[in-house]
DNA sequence: TGTTAGCACTCAACTCTTGAGAGTGCTAAC
DNA sequence: GTTAGCACTCTCAAGAGTTGAGTGCTAACA
């Protein structure tokens, strides 16, 4: 069987219909609501071939046809119509950004929320990817006698503090030392790199201090390992009530301690392609538990190299058109704040 | 009507009855389980006694009765037999707060955590009161031509940071010109005191580094402003769909969305006794989207001075003595944590 | 006088039935 | 190839009947 262009319109339809209304389409609701030129009984045969086809499938003999994670598919590939975004919209976008950029992490909430404010899904971004920023300084900043917070700066901007308890024997100049030291080492480097030279070329050079010198280095790797993992930004998890598909009590509970557990979102969002706008659909979503959910994903980048993702989780049934519009235009105007803030 | 033994008893078993299983009690249930030594019909008239005085209800007419927030009241000031921790319980807690002592955040994350774990309820804590903290140091720390990364730090160790642009025609020097500056003047002082302090006295000290100074300013007024809200941290909050009264999607996501709302959680915890231990039942608490909910506050101190809230939000429904036990060792411990972090 | 057994009554919750409504597939006619 | 007509299917909502838990009242009992 071939996909004419009446099965198109056909298809169409039926996508736009449920995803208004969230209720299975009949023939003779599409005929009168949608210009298609044919009976309801000529549509009936056309839903038919359609669901043998498997673009649209049947809740229960005697509903409506809902489509398929298949037809979906087919749909966000062929036949959406590219949506340009309201004007409102990009100023609202432009704004918020603007605003906030003095600082990643509030740029990224913001970012997420956003997302999730013009879109009513939930909206998920994965911070900017620090094994590719470079460590730029540390700093031990005494506080009290026998206390000195130890500052972790990387080039991002972003930072890991600790308070760490010292001797009496060291003294403020042997703390400039301490830093100095490692300042010149390690300053500019990846920080894989940093891993990598850390107890090799340090640990030995110093005795006095050692106590210091370890706490620290033991922050700094704490800082990688922590930064390692992309932060995880989340906004309008509540927005999945808005669903019908998720009048459930379980399905909410579900979703909700997926959301939670973070591992499980990176991994989820990490799981598309490496770079650009992916659309993941139902089942093609790797985690089960969101196999009736449909992702859209984007990567941002500054100079050319991939930092982070944001993503969107809403139901398979959800409007594309306008969410890949949103998305897009984030990511790039994320991209441009972000290298205001910290690009070459 | 006055209250007697066999009423206190027979109140006390529908309490404990209702408490396990989320279902009205009736006499027949009582004179079955609970040892109470006359027949299910005696038991009626001292259920319609007690209905009567107020401290118990029932649903509808053909139900068994379930307590009212005034039983509830009476239970956990009359009736309640004070529960001591288990012992590996009081080791978890220990534990748990032990390894992480090293920052206030993953402090304060942990023992929200842990105070959820234990009991299964929501846990909500309210960082340390930053207003009574001092200002400890600012830190200029240049990361790349023409941008600055300003560092504030608290007694507390608490920070915030910030990356600023500097125009060319300052120098690193001017830099620590300008921090020195502001260490000297404000260091030692609370945040209240700098606030008022901050623009008299230095605005006209300086010309050429105005522009830096100014921004620094900022970051710490900005530091205040943010931490004047105590930070809010929550565990468990999906340990309400384990709650059956919460079995209803409208409930659930109306108390979700006044988690999220950090404000509305401060007024909430706020609105509790300035010192020690509370319980505020059913409609006894002010916000009406708690109203069948219960909540268990207590506050934590460092040398004999209130830092801030921990607290335990349950459905009216709860057990008391347990989260009662739970709540007081977990006070107890957390300010003992925090002393060694930064007390005298 | 307090306690208890017995009984009629109430009400939610469950099951079963029924009818309406929406939708389909098939067939025959256009 | 398209359409009208019709029988059929299945969900959903409303209504009726039944069951079970629980109560309140009354009268008898210790």
């Amino acid at each position: 069987m071939q996909m004419d262009e009446r099965k198109q319109k056909v298809l169409w339809a039926i996508i736009q219909d449920y995803v208004s209304t969230a209720e299975p389409v009949g023939s003779r609701t599409l005929a009168r609501k949608y210009d298609i030129g044919v009976s309801p009984a000529t549509i009936r045969n056309e839903m038919s071939d359609l669901e043998e086809m498997g673009y649209i499938e049947q809740p229960h003999t005697s509903a409506g046809r809902i489509p398929s994670d298949f037809g979906y598919r087919y749909f966000v590939d062929c036949l959406m119509q590219r949506e340009a975004l309201q004007e409102y919209q990009r100023q609202q976008i432009r704004h918020t950004l603007i605003d906030k950029l003095q600082e990643v992490n509030m740029l990224m909430q913001q970012t997420t929320t956003i997302l999730s404010q013009l879109t009513n899904y939930t909206a998920i971004v994965l911070g900017p990817q620090v094994g590719k920023t470079t460590f730029q300084r540390i700093q031990l900043i005494p506080i009290q006698p026998n206390k000195v917070v130890v500052v972790v700066v990387t080039s991002a901007g972003i930072m890991e503090s600790r308070i760490i308890d010292v001797p009496d024997s060291v003294s403020a100049d042997d703390l400039q030392l301490v830093a100095d030291l490692i300042n010149s080492e390690l300053a500019g480097q990846t920080m894989k790199q940093v891993r990598n030279s850390l107890y090799r070329n340090l640990s030995q050079l110093l005795k006095k201090q050692k106590q210091v010198l370890v706490q620290s280095l033991e922050l700094i790797d704490q800082a990688m390992q922590a930064e390692r993992e992309e932060q995880v930004y989340l906004a309008g998890t509540l927005n999945i009530f808005k669903q019908p598909e998720f009048k459930d009590v379980e399905k909410i509970q579900n979703l909700l301690g997926i959301l939670e557990e973070h591992d499980l979102v990176r991994n989820l969002l990490r799981g598309v392609e490496s770079e650009g706008v992916s659309i993941k659909i139902g089942t093609e979503n790797h985690h089960e538990g969101v196999r009736n959910c449909s992702m859209i994903t984007a990567t941002y980048q500054v100079d050319g190299e991939v930092l982070g993702v944001i993503g969107l989780l809403g139901p398979t049934r959800m409007e594309y058109s306008k969410s890949l519009a949103v998305v897009e235009n984030l990511t790039e105007q994320l991209s441009v704040a972000l290298k205001r803030l910290f690009g070459r």
